[in-house]
Formats: structure tokens, sequence, C-alpha cells
DNA sequence: AAAATACATTGACAAGTATCTATGTATCGG
DNA sequence: CCGATACATAGATACTTGTCAATGTATTTT
């Protein structure tokens, strides 16, 4: 994973409604309108949400019938969490030394 | 750490400059002038980003004659690297279960 | 077929952002 | 004191973003 694809995934949650978004789909796989319940959101501005956390890569998006299901992107996921923890990995400051440092 | 305060600083890693400082800042601390040889950006425009970065609690400022010392604020991206942790954390779907799933 | 549901798209708007040039301010070296 | 250096601020511009109301489209239900 390459540097503008952590800085997509960052601006994908850098939005408090989408870092919500994010939180629910990792209680597990939700429809939009079931998303849309829990903001005080117009369906419109969901719907925009969506489309850039999908675009970011982090969120899946599969179609049945009348619904959309969206889920995290868990391969995606992984690899964001590792570049961040390997990004703030040299500081010599903090107690915990994890052995890292490059 | 609340969701805007995560927000904040996903906002400011958002930028691919920005992510590169703070890559650059992971090891050690470093003054403007210095970052601003790495970047083909002016030096207002690396100025903004700082103080985005700053404003965000992810970076330190250290003013020292006619200096400014930057580092990260281990603490703050300690806390950062535990939420995104943990917002992830209910990936049944992937390999390696870390035990979480609160 | 008609109505309802789930979602996308369009167009608009206010607010924010990344960048620059130009200029100001503080500090250091001679 | 004077020039150079390190940085901030102001103003401008082009672009992006979050949001909404209105409308369109596909699918399910009746």
């Amino acid at each position: 994973m390459n540097k503008m694809d952590v800085a997509l995934i960052c601006k994908a949650l850098s939005d408090s409604n989408r870092l919500e978004i994010v939180q629910m789909l990792s209680e597990g796989e939700k429809c939009g309108c079931k998303l849309l319940e829990r903001f005080e959101i117009t369906q419109p501005t969901l719907s925009h949400h969506m489309k850039t956390l999908v675009e970011s890569g982090m969120v899946n998006d599969r179609k049945e019938g009348k619904w959309h299901y969206y889920s995290l992107n868990t391969e995606m996921f992984s690899e964001f969490k590792k570049y961040i923890e390997d990004l703030g990995c040299c500081d010599d400051g903090n107690a915990d030394k994890t052995g890292c440092c490059k």
C-alpha cells in the first residue's frame, strides 16, 4: 500500500460521520437503509459518504435486490493499519518499545 | 480520544505531503527548513501544512532561536493508533484473530 | 399495474483547502 | 546596524467538500 492509497483512506476517515459508519461496519455487514436510521443526514448525503468510502477501498459494496450491503474491506483495513503502525514506529521517547525502527 | 479528534488527525494525514512529513518526523525531530528541502513546495505552503499538523495534535512545535523544531506527538500518535486498531477489530473474516471484539 | 422502498444522480451553495506571490517579523552573523 | 535566514501572515485563486431539495431508476410489494 503506497502513500497515495493511505492518504485517500485517511481522507475517507476524516469525516466524523464516515468514521462512525466504519465503526458500525466493523460490527458486520449493514445495508444503507439501516445505516441511514442512525444518522441525522439525508439519504443523498449518506449515498455520497458511502461513495467516498467505497472509492477509498475501505468499504465493499454488494448489491442484493434493492438493497446495498456495505462491509469493511478487511484486507485493505489491515494494510492500512500496518502502514499507520509503521509510520510512527521510531518514537524512542515512548515507553513501550515494540522492537521496530527499521 | 474521541471521534472528532480522530477525524481531525485523519484529515491532517489525508494529504500525501503531510503524510511524508509525518514519516520524516518519525525518524526524529526536524526543523522546518530541513523539511522544506525535501519537498517541491514553497515555504508558505509548508508553513500551512505544519500548522494543520500541529493543530491536529499529531505534531509538536518547539521554537529555538530562529528555528522551529517539529516532532511527532508520540502520546497522541499512540492513542490514534489504538483507535484505528480497535476500529476494525471485529473483522471475523480475517485470518489473524488477535483476540479483540469487545 | 400501481404504490412503496432503496438508492443514485443532478444541481446548487456555503465553506474549506492547497497553492502561490508578496510582505512582515524575529533572530543570527558580521 | 545590516544583510541574511527562518518562519508567519495576508490576499488571491482554483478546486474540493458536505449538505440539501428535487428528481430519476431499479426492485419489491400489493
